[in-house]
DNA sequence: TAATCTTGCGTGTGCGCACACACCCATTAA
DNA sequence: TTAATGGGTGTGTGCGCACACGCAAGATTA
């Protein structure tokens, strides 16, 4: 019955011990403010001054209620405390338009799901748009939100050095800020919520490397200013390290999109590249594979594209084949808990960490249907 | 700047027109029942016996109630409603052992955050363990539930035969039950939670034969009976499905161990039939991989091992390449789920899914550290 | 016709907390 | 001495709702 292994047998004895104190209900007796007044001896009013740092309350009073709190292991009802208090929390959030690129859209949605599920607890929130084509649009809408402070920016980057340049004059405007997307730490910030993108690269080599014996990879970003980007360099970084240290079977190359191409011309840049290198493996960096996945495939048939996120236009190039592997990078969840970060703090008091990676998804056509139910 | 892609056209519209409608905050006034009750010209009291169903209403008043709700969108304060409330919703829970299985250790910490986050809301829990090596202990626990049933029944499923007993009792007794991990149709129930086993099974079996080329896989299923556990034989023919279909380079073999072997026996089992078979790949349809691959691996640094979840043990294994693969199916998710569910039905009256499948998630060792840190 | 019961509805209280206000007492300044 | 300060504390109200109670009619029975 028991698990023989002697190196868990520590193990097993705390867990039978957590199963006995488990078995009772996880209810316990409600300690009000009330009980921990009339153990200082001292009334409600104290008691609340205490709790939340307002008003004056000599040393010693305040060493009582600290002692009864204590003692009587209070916990405040969120529930009541969010319905007597009449402040408000105020985020705003500046994303790039989500109709520019389908990863947006979700990290809106992950933002929407966040704002609907706290609103009834005094959070509010508002999204902005930018051009992510255009960082001059970018700069005037971060200038917008300077002249109409929140309480924190939800700032979904994408410009490296525009974003840096809005994340200190909001540290100046003592603002605090959380970063989505990519990581920068060049600022102090109240906390980056993304992917590690050195890793995903990492990744990506690692299912190369393991499905596809040796073979010439092309990495394809999607941006006019790779250096600007540099989430999608360091995917790249990533990609060449699990590859080039592994073996000389495997080479790499690169080539970036700017947006002044439009898709033919964009395609026949990748369709020469294939050509020129014998590449037999495409990588694409963004979320764009979708746009040209299709006529690649059509034209190469024996190219193995690896694509990132789940959405619609790729669920469906993956299910007629067009695309093998997907990698989702979790921009729901982005979103979601760039919203749940701060509402925990707000109504929790729970402190926010400085970085949340999320996880990195792997997604093959068999286990895409059970993904794709979890951001509706 | 627009996306070129015509098919989409009407898709930028719309998200224009969400971004327009957006930019205003996502806060709503307030709609109270005393304003429904002013416009339908009643009291407090009438309205909520006509949110209730509770006490009597003339037909008249009641419609004129409804429309005041409808028109004033009226949607009730969660928080306030709890608060006030005195009621209370008891959840009792019945799953092995967490000690004899890692993977039930994973999806008890699940079902402690769920009562831990819905206990404001009223909600509370108490956790059962069966022995999952005794199917009478099983029973035992069942009937003990069922001579102090609670609101709902949360049902870790193992031993098959057994559980549809359970289930029909409960079904006899009215009491709601939701059911994990294993799937049972023949028995109608509140809802299923946890993975698509047969999908598993192709899952892995899609894996191995992208990785492997051709190869002799080992199925090892960790259990006495196994055709009293049916998820685990539905794995076997969905790895069966992916591989024989594929083509004849790919051989599949089965091998049961149960709970009457000691652990050396059982290495030595499954070690000759890798000898005698040419095994190179060995897929455990359990969380047991830990128990076995070690020494396996030592014996036959060839092999290609493929393990379910993600604890401790396997993240050892993982990260000195001991375990080539796993697949996470989500344990901690499947007990969350499951109070969630339940909470969620009666604090919102939202509908339960009769299935919820979880996600499956492809672990290398490059995504392995930001996965694990999803369920502490 | 009075005594009950039924139907339909209004009123009051309290859930646990935040927050505004009023108050008292000891200093200090005028 | 009085007035003005300011530190320290208690009291009251309301957040939005659920629920118990109470009250007035009409309907039914004796």
């Amino acid at each position: 019955m028991a698990n023989q292994n002697s190196t868990f047998e520590k193990d097993i004895e705390n867990t039978v011990h957590q199963v006995m104190e488990g078995t009772g209900k996880s209810k316990t007796v409600k300690v009000k403010i009330k009980d921990i007044a009339a153990r200082a001896g001292v009334s409600t009013g104290t008691v609340d001054r205490v709790i939340h740092n307002r008003g004056r309350v000599s040393d010693k009073t305040r060493a009582q209620v600290l002692q009864a709190m204590k003692e009587l292991q209070y916990k405040p009802d969120i529930l009541a405390r969010t319905l007597a208090r009449k402040d408000e929390s105020l985020i705003r959030a500046l994303i790039p338009y989500p109709y520019q690129d389908s990863y947006w859209k979700i990290v809106r949605n992950g933002i929407e799901k966040g704002l609907a599920e706290f609103s009834p607890y005094r959070v509010y929130g508002q999204i902005n748009f930018y051009d992510m084509n255009d960082s001059l649009h970018f700069e005037k809408m971060g200038d917008e939100i300077l002249h109409d402070p929140p309480d924190v920016v939800l700032l979904g980057s994408e410009f490296h050095r525009q974003s840096i340049d809005l994340l200190k004059a909001c540290h100046q405007h003592r603002i605090p800020c959380i970063v989505l997307n990519a990581e920068i730490n060049s600022v102090p910030t109240l906390s980056f919520i993304g992917i590690n993108s050195y890793a995903v690269g990492e990744l990506a080599g690692r299912i190369i490397r393991q499905t596809r014996g040796c073979s010439s990879v092309l990495v394809v970003h999607t941006t006019t200013n790779i250096e600007n980007t540099v989430h999608l360099k360091n995917k790249e970084l990533g990609i060449r390290s699990a590859l080039n240290q592994a073996s000389p079977d495997f080479q790499v190359h690169q080539l970036s999109i700017g947006n002044e191409f439009r898709k033919k011309e964009a395609i026949q840049f990748i369709a020469h590249e294939v050509f020129k290198h014998g590449i037999n493996t495409l990588y694409f960096s963004t979320s764009r594979a979708y746009q040209y996945a299709p006529m690649l495939k059509k034209r190469f048939p024996h190219l193995f594209i690896i694509g990132h996120d789940v959405f619609d236009q790729h669920v469906k190039l993956m299910k007629n084949g067009t695309i093998e592997i997907l990698i989702d990078q979790s921009g729901y969840q982005m979103g979601y808990q760039g919203i749940r970060s701060w509402a925990h703090y707000y109504i929790h008091d729970r402190p926010i960490p400085p970085t949340q990676y999320l996880p990195l998804e792997i997604i093959y056509p068999e286990n895409l249907p059970f993904f794709a139910l979890n951001h509706p």
